[in-house]
RNA sequence: GCCAAUGUAGCUCAGGUGGCAGAGCAGCUCACUCGUAAUGAGCAGGUCUACGGUUCGAAUCCGUACAUUGGCUCCA
């Protein structure tokens, strides 16, 4: 007899041993038809796993997320064994879930992705079979024989601890070495897509074997994968390289890679942002300053940045010396801070500086205005006494959530604590870091800890924000830095008239004001908000007469500050309308014989509604209304 | 930096196997003067990324460089 025990602490018999998949049957068939996979001490087990004592078990369903990632392990079999049985020659090497589907590592010719329908086919024959998962647990000796012409498994199987069991996995003729567990059956997987190929290399380095990586999705039905691709089209048509050019917003050249051009549209945006940026910081008492781009090596080795930066950097030698492109605002801004002396009365001391800066990133990093070689971070330095770390920190997150939510951007916060390269004391870094947790559990949100993940110069607190995608992107980052104030010495008079050393918060909000811009194009797929949008109206003179007193129009708009445009084109107004909502102008004004005389606008949005009849002061106060609030919503009138 | 693919007009893209470079949109000109998502006709526009090579002949084949894209790696 075996007692099986459920999470809701009911206890079920079972005269023989069970496999999990009786003891779901148990419960019902409707429920095992859904169930993924079992778990025991919180420990993953194949359904059809005999369970051999008393324990308490658990399902998992393809409702769960640990669901999920078994499905997309299994798929990856599937995707291997059909890979192998069009490409004998194949020899497979590593094949784990990741966060957006599974991907396999195999050592064969390149190919393309016109070869992954056929990959495909196969596939679905595999899953239209239904093959079982079997598990097997063989002793090394053994393992090693089966995978005798496969160099990669056998490297595995040789690392492995001498205490792990071996297991393989059997679906079809198709065996992998595998720790598991699998699905019951291939047929679980009713939706799957390959999506791509890339080169990789074994155990990820550059000197081993290049292998070919095969990236599929898979779900446990139909619809989700259809809503999973619909999501990446809907990427695809929103990406902001495209989106750049046709709204005319900045472009790449070849002269500068990485370094983006930004045209008189892009810019309208880019002071919109950074004008909001310091309406937010004076608010929230900061200065703002500025520091060089370029400052010799010196300050560069007394940072550290020479040491362990180098690579990254811009040099260039003047007069016989060295200087560096900066890579970090920070260096800079400890020589600010060294040009007076503080007392304890002064701190904190928030210093803002929207600063460009260079690294020379892999070239094949590069990537639209996500990762460039020149950026502007819109940092801050807060210079402070040990017990203002919490409102410091604080005050941080809190001005983070004001601005992101400006823009509709939900968010959520990760923990860095100290990794094993570090400097600094114990003591240091624990109250450094208990700081950092006192202000994280004070502000209320769950947040993520990445243990280990910090700088080695202190703790850190990452801000990823989500877009209306539902992607996740790190901009914002607290970071206490406990070695610059070391480094350049930097001190405060304290109460007991004693020098201190202060302590130094590095933040930014936006991140990379190039990198934010492209995530906001994105986001809003080209459509901004009235208070960003390069062109806020355009006026639309029905006919050739009356482009005049269009441009009158567009002349009191103008003292209003109402970035308008008249379109004098001699195209009809069909036309005209229809460019204007191509690049989403928020507000459509078509300007004809009817508007003249009684002195009104006719105002058409991007929705496709039409307000006739609105007086000139109507409009102006409800546009300036509306731009002063920097109101999200696009219902403007 | 590594692997792969790509690079043709301002933009989006056609141009099997080598034989005088094409379209749509945008632009310009003319006609039309139009009431809420494309009026018509015409014109102009390209050393086919760059530099080498093969060939009687190269956008096309080969090599190198540069750039872009997808990954890898990197992002103290």
């Amino acid at each position: 007899m075996i007692n099986i025990t459920f999470p809701d602490n009911s206890i079920k018999g079972f005269e023989n041993i069970p496999t999990g998949m009786d003891v779901a049957i148990s419960i019902s068939e409707g429920f095992a038809r859904n169930c993924v996979a079992m778990k025991i001490n919180g420990q993953l087990f194949d359904l059809n796993q005999d369970i051999k004592k008393d324990t308490a078990i658990s399902f998992i369903t393809a409702n769960d997320e640990e669901g999920l990632d078994i499905l997309r392990h299994s798929s990856a079999h599937v995707m291997a064994e059909a890979v192998l049985n069009i490409y004998p020659d194949a020899k497979l090497t590593i094949g784990p879930v990741v966060e957006d589907g599974f991907y396999y590592d195999i050592d064969m010719d390149p190919i393309s992705t016109d070869d992954l329908g056929a990959i495909e086919a196969e596939m679905k024959k595999i899953i239209n079979a239904k093959n079982r998962f079997e598990r097997k647990v063989v002793s090394k000796e053994q393992a090693l024989e089966i995978f005798k012409d496969n160099p990669f498994k056998l490297e595995l199987i040789n690392e492995l601890d001498e205490t792990e069991e071996i297991s393989l996995y059997r679906n079809g003729n198709f065996i992998d070495l595998c720790r598991g567990p699998h699905i019951p059956h291939t047929g679980m997987i009713k939706g799957f897509k390959l999506l791509k190929i890339s080169g990789a290399y074994w155990r990820a380095d550059q000197k081993r074997e290049q292998l070919q990586r095969l990236y599929g999705i898979s779900f446990f039905d139909k619809k989700k994968l259809n809503k999973y691709l619909h999501l990446i089209e809907e990427a695809k048509k929103r990406d902001h390289r495209k989106l750049g050019t046709r709204l005319d917003l900045y472009s790449f050249h070849d002269e500068a890679a990485g370094m983006p051009f930004f045209h008189a549209r892009g810019m309208e945006i880019w002071n919109a942002l950074l004008e909001y940026w310091r309406d937010e910081h004076r608010k929230a008492g900061y200065v703002e300053t500025k520091t060089p781009v370029m400052l010799n090596r010196k300050l560069w080795e007394q940072s550290g940045h020479w040491e362990n930066y180098r690579e990254n950097m811009y040099t260039s030698m003047i007069d016989d010396e060295e200087y560096a492109i900066k890579p970090m605002n920070c260096p800079g801004g400890m020589l600010l801070y060294k040009t007076k002396a503080y007392s304890y009365r002064d701190l904190p001391v928030r210093a803002g500086e929207v600063g460009l800066v260079h690294r020379h990133e892999l070239s094949g990093a590069l990537s639209g205005l996500f990762r460039v070689r020149a950026f502007h971070q819109d940092d801050a330095h807060i210079f402070m006494t040990s017990d203002q770390i919490e409102d410091e920190v604080l005050g941080v997150l809190n001005l983070s959530q004001r601005i992101y939510s400006r823009f509709g951007l939900d968010f959520h916060l990760e923990l860095s604590t100290r990794p094993k390269k570090s400097i600094g004391s114990d003591e240091q870094w624990e109250e450094a870091t208990n700081g950092l947790k006192a202000a994280l559990d004070k502000y209320g949100r769950k947040y993520f800890i990445n243990e280990g993940d910090g700088a080695f110069y202190g703790p850190k607190i990452d801000i990823h924000i989500k877009d209306a995608l539902g992607r996740t992107w790190q901009c914002g980052t607290v970071q206490l830095d406990m070695a610059l104030p070391e480094r350049f010495d930097l001190s405060y008079k304290g109460q007991d008239n004693e020098k201190h050393r202060p302590i130094m918060i590095h933040r930014v909000i936006y991140g990379s004001l190039e990198r934010f811009f492209g995530i906001l194009v994105e986001h809003f797929a080209g459509r901004f908000p009235l208070w960003m949008a390069p062109v806020q109206a355009i006026l639309l003179p029905i006919n050739q007469d009356l482009a005049g007193y269009a441009e009158k129009i567009k002349a009191e708009l103008d003292t209003h500050r109402i970035r308008c445009e008249v379109d004098k084109r001699s195209e009809t107004l069909k036309k005209k309308i229809r460019d204007a909502q191509l690049v989403y102008v928020p507000l459509i004004i078509t300007i004809g014989d009817k508007e003249k005389e009684t002195r009104t606008l006719s105002v058409r949005t991007l929705d496709g509604k039409v307000r006739m009849g609105l007086s000139m002061d109507e409009f102006v106060t409800s546009v300036s209304n509306h731009v002063k609030e920097r109101i999200l919503d696009d219902t403007i009138l």
